[in-house]
RNA sequence: GUGGAUAUAGCUCAGCUGGUUAGAGCGCCAGAUUGUGGUUCUGGAUGUCGCCGGUUCGAAUCCGGUUAUCCACCCCA
């Protein structure tokens, strides 16, 4: 054998899953395309690699710096797709014809990110994707709104804020001050207000962005975390679009609230941004109220133009995206990872080492009940099986020797528990059932 | 991409101004207990001190580089 080991080891973001992670990932996985069918988007798939033409331009600057992008061995020049939302415009624009609109489909891929990495922030990670794309109606913003909610409930959230804005609204309020060259800067400077404040943000608006001190005020009065509706509509007299923007905001409360969204969980926020610069109307960040540090959870909104760059035909859309290594970090966080490294929750101790065939014949019997069983592999002493099916996370342990094999029964040990109890063979399943549910 | 911090056993960390065989707690393994796990007791194993190079009689300790992680900026899922 070679004398140099090769080291093992990944690259910088990028991350190998242990089974009790990739345990919850995959649920996490389940869960988002429950929830996405239930809605009736239809799931899509497309290439992780792109020509990079297809994927610069679009996202602007600095997603372009941050593209893993080379030749391939045709000299090609190609990148990893950054996200899923740039590759489903070319998907749309190529298919569009064969889809019908309006056309929802979600899409759960890995995307490549080679910017510095951080807590919750990697070069390679999973978004799960859904858009509506071909309707301007406020509907889809609704259902948008609708999914993203009902997403985190399924995934097993209750303290978390949604928070909504609408392109219009600052676009409009900059506009009728002629201000609209300034819109990146003062969207910068903003997003910042939860962290600098509010004096902090105005002397930025003005040193750096070049407003005067009360164009920087009246950009702060609709910008601040307290301003409501109607204060927007009061700094908005001159201006249309802005007043659109509101209106649109407005439909989007009240009918989520008609819906049966709790209020708590939606808040106006006219500082959020999004630094993609596709979005033209409503946008949505979601935060977990426990950690709102790692940032936003699943983040959306609505883009009338995204597939300008490859068809003359409109293709509107709207929807959002599920950062599921990020929210998988921030459960982490938060202690919401389960120990279970194993998806059977039944372990058969090897007990009897003549009865080899009969545990296995359990095994499958049970496995046909639809149980996730495993048949411990070799016939060690029982304790150390205990102790394996322990750590591993199972929930049941079945033990049969000598005795049980005379009754034709077997004891059932609820490990999480610390019971035992002996059942005939007869109502196994039935008991299991109940004991698990 | 810019600035800063960190890197010692599986995990959390100690190791003072460079000095012989590098430590603790938890975990792990074995036994006490050859039909029963998380408690207790007894014993045991574990480290290229992130990696490469330099200074030195001598480096975990000092210096340079490198890689990774964390924090801030930027940006974002």
């Amino acid at each position: 054998m070679s004398d140099k080991l090769i080291q093992p080891r990944v690259l910088k973001g990028f991350r190998d899953y242990l089974p009790s992670t990739m345990l919850v990932r995959e649920r996490l996985m389940d869960t988002a395309r429950r929830v996405f069918r239930s809605y009736g988007f239809s799931p899509i798939d497309t290439p992780a690699l792109e020509y990079a033409e297809v994927l610069t331009g679009k996202g602007g600057e600095e997603s372009d710096k941050q593209l893993f992008r080379f030749q391939d061995q045709g000299g090609r020049d190609v990148a990893m797709r950054f996200d899923l939302t740039v590759p489903l415009a070319r998907f749309a624009a190529l298919h569009a014809s064969q889809l019908g609109l309006p056309f929802k489909r979600y899409h759960l891929g890995t995307v490549w990110r080679g910017e510095n990495t951080q807590k919750g922030r990697y070069r390679e990670f999973m978004q799960c994707d859904f858009d509506t794309i071909g309707t301007l109606s406020p509907g889809a913003d609704l259902e948008t709104l609708l999914v993203i909610h009902d997403l985190l409930v399924a995934l097993g959230f209750e303290r978390f804020t949604i928070r909504v804005n609408n392109r219009m609204v600052l676009n409009g309020l900059l506009a009728a001050q002629g201000l609209s060259d300034k819109t990146v800067g003062v969207l910068r400077s903003i997003d910042k207000l939860a962290k600098i404040g509010v004096e902090k943000v105005i002397e930025e608006l003005v040193e750096r962005v070049g407003l005067t001190t009360p164009q920087a005020e009246k950009v702060l009065s609709i910008a601040r975390p307290e301003a409501t509706l109607d204060d927007l509509d009061a700094a908005l007299v001159d201006s249309e679009l802005g007043r659109t923007g509101v209106e649109r905001l407005r439909t989007l409360f009240d009918t989520a609230t008609a819906a049966g969204i709790p209020r708590e969980r939606l808040a106006l926020d006219v500082s959020i941004a999004r630094g993609l610069d596709y979005y033209t109307g409503t946008i949505f960040e979601t935060f977990l109220n426990d950690l709102p540090g790692i940032g936003s959870i699943c983040s959306g909104g609505r883009y009338d133009n995204l597939a300008d760059l490859f068809t003359k035909e409109k293709l509107p859309g709207v929807g959002a995206s599920l950062g599921l290594d990020r929210l998988l970090a921030a459960m982490e966080e938060l202690n919401l990872l389960g120990d279970a490294s194993t998806p059977a929750q039944i372990l058969i101790a090897y007990f009897d080492a003549n009865r080899l065939g009969d545990y296995h014949a359990l095994a499958r019997t049970l496995r046909e009940a639809g149980f996730g069983v495993e048949v411990y592999p070799e016939a060690v002493k029982l304790g150390k099986q205990l102790q394996y099916a322990d750590r591993k996370g199972h929930r049941i342990a079945l033990i049969a020797g000598s005795q049980e094999f005379e009754q034709a029964a077997w004891q059932v040990k609820n490990l999480k528990l610390k019971t035992a109890e002996v059942v005939p063979a007869a109502n196994l399943a039935a008991y299991l059932a109940t004991s698990l549910q």
